[in-house]
DNA sequence: CCACTAATTAGCGAACACGCTAATTAGTCG
DNA sequence: CGACTAATTAGCGTGTTCGCTAATTAGTGG
C-alpha cells in the first residue's frame, strides 16, 4: 500500500477522489499519460484496496476508500511514537 | 519519501529509531541483509529527510526525524480532503 | 447484428530498485 | 606508520515499475 502512494499521479488521483466518485475517462482526461497507462495506476489503487470501482452503464465509477487512507496514515504516525511512550490508542494527541 | 517508506526494512529502521538514536552497525545487526545493503538503505531515508546522521568517532549514529514523518502522515490525511474541511467521509458532525 | 464508446488487458523497451561481493574512506590505537 | 574496526561507495545481475501502442472485453443503441 505504501507502494501505491509513491506515485505522484496515484496520490492525485486520490485527491480528486476525495471531492467525490468519478468515472476512469473523466480521471484519466485530467492527466497527460495514456489511458492505458492510468487504468494501470486504477489496478494499483484497487490492489491496495485504496479506492473501489463500481460499474455503471459502459463507464466504471471510482470512490475513494477512505478508511484506508486513515490506516495508513495511523501506520506512519505509530513509526515514531514505538519505544519512548508505549503509545497504542488510537486517540493521539500532538 | 513517500518512496522511503514502501521498503518494510526503511520502515523498521525508522521504528528502532523511534526509541531513540542507534549506530549503523547495531541497526544493521538486527536484519538479515548484509551491511551495504543497509547502508542504502540509510541513504534511501537519509536523502528523504526522515533520519540524520551524525558521526561520533568510527561509527556513525542516526537519529529519527519525527517532524518530516508528520508531515507525512498530514499529506496523506490531506488527500482525503482533511485539508479544506471537506467531511461527507463519515458523516462527521462539525 | 454491427457500429460505437468506455475501459481494460497484452506485450514491449527503458529506467530504476534491491541485493550481493569487493574495494575504499574515515577514525582509533599499538 | 601499520593494523584494525566502522561504514560507505563501486560495480554487477536480477527483477520490478512505468510508459507506450495495439488488441480485447463490456455495454449501449441504430
Amino acid at each position: 500500500m505504501y507502494h501505491a502512494l509513491a506515485h505522484p499521479a496515484r496520490r492525485q488521483i486520490l485527491k480528486l477522489l476525495g471531492s467525490g466518485p468519478m468515472s476512469a475517462g473523466d480521471i484519466a482526461d485530467r492527466f497527460e499519460v495514456s489511458k492505458p497507462t492510468m487504468s494501470g495506476h486504477f489496478n494499483v489503487l484497487k490492489d491496495a484496496g485504496l479506492i473501489q470501482a463500481e460499474r455503471d452503464g459502459t463507464t466504471i465509477r471510482y470512490r475513494l476508500n477512505a478508511s484506508v487512507l486513515e490506516e495508513a496514515a495511523a501506520a506512519i504516525l505509530d513509526l515514531m511514537g514505538t519505544g519512548k511512550g508505549v503509545r497504542e490508542q488510537k486517540g493521539d494527541e500532538r
